[in-house]
DNA sequence: GCACATTAAATGTATGTACATATATTTGCA
DNA sequence: TGCAAATATATGTACATACATTTAATGTGC
């Protein structure tokens, strides 16, 4: 479906706005989409996310300024989120001995099977991009390299 | 800045995943710069999107079930959002005459100076997509209906 | 006319986002 | 040494998101 028929907006300023708003939507429709993978595992999308930096960093820990660093938000509360991992025990939170500031971040045993568990429905899902080229996808990506300059 | 050090990850697994995370991140950086124009008026983002969608209906009232067809974020709670705005005075809500299950929305006087006066500064901002031409704003949202079919 | 489904909006609850502030630890330097 | 600045994380508050449930009004079939 086109963008004017998604939001009922039958024309828009310029090809600017109309990109902007289509930009929007559909990281929101995108974002959604993958939530609903997850929903049945009572994993929501910034929770599974902060799985998968942990277990590229496994079996190293990570810290919450890892963390914040890899995430797609960074304004986000990490910190909030591992919290609610840590009482599904899916990760470890334990204080670093060479820096008592900072926390080590591990994901457990469990953390890691059911990201094996949801391993085969990502990639089945192709991410969501299922519709482009593989050409397409990398002129999208050049597209919004250039928009944040 | 590349999305490779946006995030810090030198490698995708391929160019799908590379513009999946791309595209969110994207909108979010685009979100944020909106976000910081209308902090200065108390407006978050959604209030705004809100209003201009009433200005829009004006001076026809919009229903809730109206805002929400066009909203780009389909799952959030319009009737909330109207809360804060009424609080502001910036929207009326009257029981809708002919339908008393709906409720009538209206932007208010105060409500449509309030955006007059936040015009010029999206106008100069160019929507965020600056850097783009007019041609590839129109690629980019071709590629994005593509993805959602 | 009345039971029953449908529709429109509001409300409840858990989670996340945004941003300011607090607490604890470490670093650096006078 | 001692003390201010920097660093790492946690906490507080307001708002938004996601989704289920509730309340009220309307529509429909019998």
């Amino acid at each position: 479906m086109k963008i004017e028929e998604e939001i009922k907006q039958p024309t828009f300023k310029d090809n600017y706005q109309k990109a902007l708003i289509n930009l929007v939507f559909t990281a929101g429709w995108l974002q959604q989409q993958q939530s609903s993978l997850f929903k049945s595992h009572s994993l929501t999308l910034p929770q599974f996310n902060i799985l998968r930096i942990l277990r590229g960093q496994h079996p190293k820990p990570a810290t919450v300024n890892l963390l914040i660093d890899r995430m797609l938000d960074k304004t986000s509360n990490a910190s909030r989120i591992v919290d609610k991992l840590e009482v599904k025990q899916l990760v470890t939170r334990t204080v670093c001995p060479s820096n008592r500031r900072a926390v080590d971040i591990c994901i457990t045993e469990a953390g890691l099977a059911l990201l094996n568990q949801l391993d085969p429905v990502l990639e089945h899902q192709r991410n969501g991009l299922q519709n482009l080229t593989d050409e397409e996808a990398a002129q999208l990506s050049d597209l919004l390299d250039k928009i944040r300059n």
